[in-house]
Parts: C-alpha cells; sequence; structure tokens
DNA sequence: AAATGTTATGTTATATCATTACATAATATT
DNA sequence: AATATTATGTAATGATATAACATAACATTT
C-alpha cells in the first residue's frame, strides 16, 4: 500500500497547486508528467478516496476537483464559482446545512451529503463590470 | 419555428412521463422512438431552453433532467435526491436562498445560480431500514 | 415579391468524463 | 508456506457533452 499512498500525496499536491479547479483528466495528465503512464482509473480511485476524507471536493456542476483548503473535516463546504475568472472559494455554515437538512426533512427525507454550489461572478469580476 | 416548438413539448412531457430524473440520452432515446433521427445536440439545445424558463432542472450532481412541479418561475428549487430509490423531490425556500446568497456575499461574491443539492434517503426507503 | 440579415435547426465528428471487468501484485492471516 | 483479502494495473468501453459548420426558416427592408 506504498504505492496508494504516494499517489494520494502526489494527487492532492497537484490539487493544491492549482488555484482553480481542475478535472480528473488534468490531474491524470499532470501525474503523468511525473510518474508515467497512470490510467484513469488509477486517478478516479484515488481522487474518490480523497474526497472520502474531504481532503479533495468534487465540483458537481464543473465536474472537477479542488483540493480543500478549509479543513472540512465533518462539514461539506458553500462553494462558490466565478463564472467569469474561474476561480472558486469555500464558505462554511454550520447554520445553513441545518436548515437545509430541516427543509428536507419536513418531507421525511434524511439527509446525507449536501450539495452547495454558487455561480456568479467574485469580487474582481463584478467590480470590473 | 414551429420544429423547436414540437421539440420543447415533446421533451417536456417525456421528463413529465418520468417520475425519475433522466439523462440526456434516455430523452433522446425516448425521442427517437417517436420521431425518427435526432442529434445528441438537438435534445441538449432543447434542454438548455427549458432550464432557461425553469420548465427543467438539470441535477448537477446526477447529470440528469427532471421536468419541474413546483412552479419555479424565479427561484432554483432545493432537490432531494433518494441514493436508494432514484425519487427525486423540489422544495422551495426563499429564505435559504437569501441566507445562501448572504454568505457568499460576505467575500464579495454576487451569486447568480444556486446549486442546492440534497441526497439521501426518502421517507419510505429510510423507514425500512 | 426579391434581396438581405438573423436566428434556429440539422449533421457529423469529436471531445470529455467515468466505469466495468478482469488480471496481477501486495499484504495480512492462518 | 498456503490461503485469503485487499489494492493496483490494464484495456476496453460506456456515458455525457460540445464544436464547427452547413442549411433552412423566418423576419425585415426595399
Amino acid at each position: 500500500m506504498v504505492r496508494s499512498q504516494y499517489l494520494r500525496e502526489s494527487v492532492l499536491e497537484i490539487l493544491q497547486d492549482n488555484s482553480e479547479p481542475m478535472s480528473a483528466y488534468d490531474v491524470l495528465h499532470e501525474l503523468q508528467k511525473v510518474t508515467g503512464k497512470i490510467a484513469p482509473t488509477t486517478v478516479y480511485r484515488t481522487l474518490s478516496s480523497l474526497q472520502n476524507e474531504r481532503a479533495v471536493h468534487r465540483l458537481e456542476s464543473l465536474n472537477a476537483y479542488i483540493a480543500c483548503n478549509k479543513n472540512c473535516m465533518h462539514n461539506p463546504p458553500i462553494i462558490s464559482i466565478c463564472d467569469t475568472c474561474g476561480e472558486v472559494e469555500e464558505s462554511v455554515s454550520d447554520e445553513l446545512l441545518a436548515n437545509l437538512s430541516d427543509i428536507v426533512q419536513r418531507k421525511g427525507f434524511a439527509a446525507e451529503r449536501h450539495v452547495i454550489e454558487v455561480h456568479g461572478k467574485c469580487a474582481p469580476c463584478a467590480g470590473k463590470v
């Protein structure tokens, strides 16, 4: 299991070094520069494992991935995505998550995974209209 | 523009007739049963136009589509997705949307499109544990 | 009505994203 | 050492989506 540890670290570093979200294949190509031939499956498996620990977040509305920079051990983040420059930011709000769980709970729905993504314009991009 | 109107109605009906979310290709195959050869592009364009009017919602975390059944003229819905049976439900909450916009606004982010999806178990599926 | 511009639609090809299925290797357990 | 279990590698393919460009429909002006 030494190899997988190496893969995990490499993938995480690659994501951390990129301020913008990367597709799984972006990660794959970066990884291949260092490690030689790697198959998509390998990257998807690694990403999936990192997601389970919330070290990596998948952006569902972009089919892309970022390294967590908010220490989201237990709480999924709110992700804001600038449609102009591509920058992504994480916010956390236990309160909003609780509200959200409440709202669906009214219909008997038991929430297990929250996906909260907001598209729009980041401060700089909204400024220079 | 008669053709497009027909396509729009057909696609909407197909989605309405299915209680569960459909992929774009699911819709395509249904449509082809009635209309003969249709290209993916055509379906994607039609779906996209229906989404603009909120007659159809795209479920970002499933890459799938549903017909709106909540009259979401102006407000994006909160979508709960049962990972056991696949059922999907819409909820609306202006308050939660406002909260969410506020949270990102604190960082100067101007929200334009909210994606709120909750995975878990619907009432029946949560019940029969 | 003919000429022109504009928007919608059709068509083909291809890009992009992700998983299945199975073989092999590493590690743990007896 | 033999066996079971888990992780990894590999190849193929499935699923999702868009680009690029041609053609057709419709609207507007003359």
